[in-house]
DNA sequence: GGATCTTGGTTGTATATACAAGTTTTTCGG
DNA sequence: CCGAAAAACTTGTATATACAACCAAGATCC
């Protein structure tokens, strides 16, 4: 490995591991030169990439900083369906409905890399603004990349939020459909009579490969996906 | 200017003037070098910088070259409907139901930073995969930013492309619902009944502002979005 | 003719150096 | 003690150089 990427590793890994906390100051170019035994220029191609990819902030005359963790995942907003039910003023809550290990389904398979039959950890949650139900969210999560998935308490922390500190999202891929829903999602979703909804399909990955597949359904009368999703492109 | 920002402003030009077609190979880092005085290193930063937004790619010993255009709005993979349309095998075809201008309604102005009552061009168009319509598509635009929309022929180029040749876009802003839709919109889909359909609101922005607001609709039958939005993120 | 070798060009990595520009800390003068 | 000047340290830009890795095309040898 070239001794920048090396670099590179090592201040991931402190920053990962907590030791270098949001907004701490990281070793500036000459400390990171002298530690490694590299030019000041080397050095300085690790802090320059790391602060492209967000992970680093630099101030001229000051020095280099850990940036805030959500930014990492700024490109796409998914913002925490939590925070998002609470910074509307309303109380989230989650109902989980299944949480279990089964055989894993043909499409399941294929979608996260696995045999089909093989175990799959499967959950099944309701999320809740206030008393009223916002999403229905099926997931099949590949044990492979989070062997203890199914010891979680999901009435207290998301399985996005979960997966997403067990396996660190390196991608997505995602499907957006308008359809009409089933009986048990009505049912689920407290929806008398039936009525458009939108349903994303998400499968994630990590370094290590497909890590999840989500079905989120969400009635379009009460739930908008996007807000905004910016990309970043050039100028 | 720093100097490197100089050689890729140069770059840039002659990329979106068509000077340098796709593919086509650009001066090498030690051509460069010379041409603007400058040492190699300078002139790397500017193709290491260039390629990072993916608007080069280069390979070891080859050289480098214009990535396809596409790719640059690759992290939103919005396709052009009527190549996706083609790409499946089926005849793409537009019906223009209107193109005019009128004057802005409230949220258009708010959407686009006009004032209310403003001149701004509106645009309605049905999208056919062979006889099916797909989606249909209305859309004010930014009069502004761009003055000879009206008089362009969208049974031959989609708005969409006419817009991102003329005013490249920078950043977009994307909402999407499930939405029940109205009778004018089932009788342009030739929805019998009505369906589930999705609504995507698309606010599109150029360097110099906002340049056009659409509304996009199409049966959920008929239609999903996303495909993949791949988010690039750190490792 | 065909396989191999050489050569020149390209990008990739790394170093040493210099100066510019910005911020913070220290020093010194009053 | 206070304020200004100076020093020290940081990141930003630029240069010159060296060698490595890779590729394509031409030359050479058999």
């Amino acid at each position: 490995m070239a001794k920048f990427a090396e670099i590179k590793e090592f201040m991931l890994r402190q920053i990962e591991s907590g030791a270098w906390p949001e907004h701490s100051r990281v070793p500036s170019e000459n400390e990171l030169a002298e530690q490694f035994s590299v030019s000041r220029m080397t050095a300085r191609r690790a802090l320059q990439e790391l602060t492209e990819q967000g992970i680093l902030y630099r101030t001229q005359g000051v020095g280099s900083f850990v940036a805030a963790l959500k930014s990492q995942s700024s490109l796409l907003e998914i913002r925490n369906i939590a925070d998002e039910v609470q910074s509307s003023g309303h109380a989230y809550r989650a109902k989980l409905l299944q949480l279990t290990e089964l055989p894993c389904p043909t499409i399941v398979a294929t979608a996260l890399g696995l045999k089909r039959n093989e175990p799959v950890f499967f959950s099944l949650i309701v999320h809740y603004s206030d008393a009223l139900p916002l999403q229905l969210e099926a997931r099949y999560v590949n044990p492979k990349q989070v062997p203890l998935y199914t010891q979680q308490d999901f009435q207290e922390i998301t399985p996005h939020l979960y997966l997403s500190q067990i396996a660190p999202l390196t991608e997505a891929e995602h499907i957006v459909e308008a359809i009409w829903p089933d009986d048990f999602t009505c049912q689920q979703l407290l929806l008398k009579k039936p009525e458009p909804c939108l349903r994303l399909t998400r499968r994630t990955f990590s370094r290590d490969g497909a890590v999840s597949l989500a079905y989120l359904t969400s009635p379009g009368s009460r739930y908008r996906l996007g807000g905004h999703l910016n990309f970043a492109l050039p100028r």
